[in-house]
DNA sequence: ACGAACCGTGTAAAGGTTTACAGTGTTCGA
DNA sequence: TCGAACACTGTAAACCTTTACACGGTTCGT
């Protein structure tokens, strides 16, 4: 009701002298059409102000250069700087983006899915480790959209894949503890049925055996990747009594909790112990000691996953349906040699 | 070309045995059709999986459901948590979300607005504290569309505006530091041609006037509002030779700063200096000492932001254009009684 | 000199909705 | 018993593009 009547393809044709058919091909097919009359057109496009519609022109093309992009939290440091890296490539060719965020709410899954189904978005990307409830189902969306999960892969449904190699990234920390000369390393954040800890304890795991050193399975300890499990988890070895020299964390917000309680219980880090992170998110640097961790390329994750969306998307052969981005080990002052 | 056809309206009309129309008016107003003929179409719909093309439906109503966030960094957790907020009530309402990362660049700014002028999104977001560049330029967007700032205001343009009350904010943080009998306060972050640090500047000042206490123009110190800026400042303070008890910092990264440098000074804080922010990020509770600071409601911003642009959209009057929140004050361990 | 190939353009259909308007049948008041 | 009011439903136009197909005019090879 406000807006101003805006211009249209038939009035750009009726001031250029054209038909509606040159105007289009002269914006979408320049080479089609003869220089005097692209130049009648552009004039007139310019003149008007005419820009095309997109929803005539998505109803028309059944495509609408738009993905969804389904997160549990968008607020989360971990993804938002994905979402970074998502939104450079897609804007880079054309494309917006759609964001919906769970809340890891099935409803709000479903509910999100309407952007698919009613054509409003032509490709998904999956930060939540699962299919969307309610994808696949029922006889309308029996087969899936374009997608990519990116960050945390989707179990058993082989779906493309980018992220992070947790399983080298976690082998790299732990050689860098290694190397330092501890022998009684820690792993603070296990969790079997979560992939991304599960890869990293492998990890841990590889890069002990790979050394030669025994696990003391007193020193895995369980953890879902939150600060106060961190902190927990210090606590217990402390009340087990079976002390490593260097903890190893699933996360930074695992290792900030180790840090913290090692903090409050009067201890000189590094020198009495070391600890390692896995992420490096924003604060790593700025807690005390500041963390040496292992960065995530987050915003080569998102530009990376929006590439291999877009190709599929094309209907091109991707090189590769997984891709593997290598972290990257950052030095900082929370890792020292042993006391011992 | 992978996507299977789907079920028009026509589809379930046929399949129900009414018109389209019909079918049209069950979904949008029950109550215009008889209950036998309802049911018939909903079996319709259920038997197919119709799901309405929302381009058509955004063609022919002329209007797409979709508002645009045009922001300088969606990675930022300033902002991202605020977009989390926008997402709730947009979604609550049955609007999508389009998120333009601009990067401050005024070329990606006018890149973006091609998703109002092609009617792809009836309203607008704005993050970045002024209009986007080519607003109002050109005779087709001569008016513009309804928007709403949020965070940061748009300055001599006279648009909604939603955000934190930053001059009470500081204000009850500077009062919050008299009480504890602070009187030398310094200020950390001034920048007169930013709105936000001017108002709490102001707020600062207006608290100090308030107890009748006079201001030393030394303990007023220019910053951007990093971190770096915060530590630069507290170093400038030991060269001056001019120190107070307590700072009040623009933000929380600038506070960061300020404890950065008194740490490495090994200075025993809150004893000897007190430190304030202001945003409450989240972090603040985990550098030591813990931060007291003003929070600011994130969340509550974004919804009042959607709120305010989907009553303008709806072409209603809303309360009013301008809707400050109040920040709140969280004490941590960064402020206590001067030492003095 | 003639047909083929080609270039540039126009005509019209198709994409899937919503909705003004018209039409049918029923109810109800006088 | 008749007209008006009412409750449903259908017809068709409109929203704005893209593109298959057709058409006229040049160019070119033979």
């Amino acid at each position: 009701m406000l807006q101003q009547k805006l211009a249209t393809i038939e009035d750009v044709a009726a001031m250029a002298g054209v038909s509606i058919a040159t105007v289009s091909r002269a914006i979408n097919e320049p080479t089609k059409v003869a220089d005097a009359t692209r130049r009648k057109v552009t004039d007139a496009i310019a003149r008007t102000g005419y820009t095309t519609n997109a929803m005539a022109r998505s109803l028309r093309m059944r495509r609408s250069n738009m993905i969804l992009i389904l997160a549990p939290d968008v607020g989360d440091p971990n993804f938002s700087n994905i979402l970074v890296g998502l939104e450079t490539e897609a804007s880079k060719r054309g494309y917006g983006l759609l964001i919906g965020n769970t809340q890891n709410d099935p409803s709000r899954e479903t509910d999100y899915l309407r952007f698919i189904s009613s054509n409003q978005a032509d490709g998904l990307i999956l930060f939540t480790g699962h299919l969307p409830f309610g994808l696949g189902q029922s006889p309308a969306d029996a087969r899936l959209p374009p997608m990519v999960a990116v960050n945390e892969p989707v179990l058993g449904e082989d779906i493309p894949f980018v992220g992070v190699d947790n399983f080298e990234g976690a082998r790299v920390a732990a050689e860098h503890l290694i190397s330092q000369g501890h022998r009684r390393i820690a792993f603070v954040g296990r969790a079997p049925n979560r992939e991304i800890n599960r890869l990293r304890e492998d990890g841990y795991r590889a890069a002990l055996g790979g050394a030669g050193i025994n696990i003391d399975p007193r020193l895995i300890i369980d953890g879902d990747g939150t600060t106060e499990s961190g902190r927990a988890a210090a606590e217990l070895m402390f009340v087990r009594d079976a002390l490593p020299t260097a903890f190893l964390c699933v996360n930074d917000a695992t290792a900030m909790g180790v840090i913290i309680s090692l903090n409050a219980r009067r201890y000189d880090l590094p020198r009495q112990f070391s600890v390692m992170g896995f992420d490096d998110i924003s604060f790593a640097s700025f807690i005390t000691p500041s963390l040496t961790t292992m960065k995530q390329p987050r915003h080569r994750m998102g530009e990376a996953a929006m590439e291999l969306l877009l190709t599929l998307l094309a209907g091109e052969k991707p090189k590769s349906l997984e891709v593997l981005l290598r972290a990257e080990l950052i030095l900082r002052n929370s890792v020292s040699r042993p006391a011992g």
